[in-house]
DNA sequence: ACACCTATGTATAAGTT
DNA sequence: TAACTTATACATAGGTG
């Protein structure tokens, strides 16, 4: 339907495979949505990607197409009355889909893992490797976004007991003056207690500002509320 | 899409509408169809007529796919456990474990190719990196052997053929000399087609080879068996 | 990978028989 | 009502940035 005509069998390359199935599946979803609102019709389209990813439409819901799907199949059984029932047949095709299913999930997985290669082919190989390189590359960007927002929250957490310890400053001067305190205030612990998540890679930046507030008191001005940690991330 | 353009709401004419709907239901079925073949996908259609007419379309089977379907909706509604599928017991699940089991392992296998990975710890992302790096390098490790493999393999056959190469030379040396040759040994054919596999990487190797018998005959002492092949590889 | 482009193939709305 | 035709809108294959 574009710049050439091609034949409807399985797309031998698997990036264009991807692209088109990509192109295709919105096409055929809005048309699916299109019928149900020009012509009044109820319809359900599943789709699942080869790499087993869903995409679906449903009108007037998938729960209820599958369950108008069922009752009608089950009027069209009349002509066989030893069939027990349709779902008890899905359920005994289940018992052995399902165990079939998991060892050729464990079987994908093991070869994640880079393990039982043998068998495989240089292309299929090198599907793994793209496999691999993609993911380590998706993981890898997760964790540095999730090490910049510890960062941010560290950085403001700080800037705040900065102000905090500022304050603090202040009260000593007045004691220290000769005046009288009622209660000597504890939100410091408080705000140091309330964020714990991200085991040991945020125990360093914790420490930095340990230290930041345990040192003994410099004179600072109070001008610049950012912390300046020394991180080697941003 | 034709003779004029249509705005996307139903039809009031009901004679129309009911040709629009026979229309576009084939068109959308084909396109079902053709998405399946050309992006290896698995797809499911139900189509119900406003006259409550079923049309349908699976690839494999309607059967499958609606437990497929239902599987990877689990997957994804762990909130409502207090709805037990009240109008329609679908495929009610007597089996709890294989399918937990099922999704357990494909949401691993998603998170090892890098998706889903925003409600992982920094922990796990680095468990999942590792895991990552020595999937990768054990999938590399493997597939250098099999170029090895194939290259030795290669030049093994490229030793053997230069000997072969130097019997016939030497054949032709005895009939230019004006001796009778009975027949003419086609070995060196049968070699050349005996190992087939391993695609476009080792066809340049190959076509080295052939370059190394095609050649005009060159005065070589014999005492070098091994091949210079120029590989990118060892 | 992604979005965009555009020439071309398809689907189809309306007309015709 | 349905089959067939035709002009047009739409979908999309292959290309580019």
């Amino acid at each position: 339907m574009a710049r050439e005509k091609i034949k409807i069998k399985k797309i031998d390359n698997k990036t264009s495979r991807q692209v088109t199935f990509s192109k295709r599946r919105r096409g055929l979803l809005k048309k699916a949505q299109e019928l149900t609102v020009l012509c009044d019709a109820d319809v359900a389209l599943i789709i699942f990607s080869a790499t087993g990813k869903l995409f679906e439409f449903a009108s007037p819901s998938m729960q209820e197409m599958l369950g108008k799907y069922k009752h009608h199949s089950n009027n069209n059984l009349q002509d066989d009355v030893n069939e027990p029932c349709l779902d008890l047949q899905l359920v005994e095709d289940d018992e052995v889909r399902l165990p079939k299913e998991i060892s050729e999930k464990d079987r994908e997985m093991r070869q994640l893992q880079g393990h039982d290669l043998q068998g495989l082919t240089i292309d299929e190989l090198e599907n793994l490797e793209s496999l691999l390189h993609g993911g380590l590359s998706r993981v890898l960007q997760t964790k540095d976004e999730k090490f910049g927002n510890e960062i941010s929250y560290l950085q403001e957490k700080g800037a705040k007991l900065m102000e905090e310890n500022k304050l603090l400053k202040q009260q000593m001067m007045m004691i220290s003056n000769g005046k009288q305190l009622q209660t000597m205030p504890v939100e410091v612990d408080d705000l140091m207690n309330t964020h714990e998540e991200a085991g040991q890679s945020s125990e360093s930046v914790t420490t930095n500002m340990y230290s930041c507030n345990s040192g003994p008191p410099t004179e600072d001005d109070g001008s610049d509320t950012s912390l300046k940690l020394g991180l080697p991330f941003n």
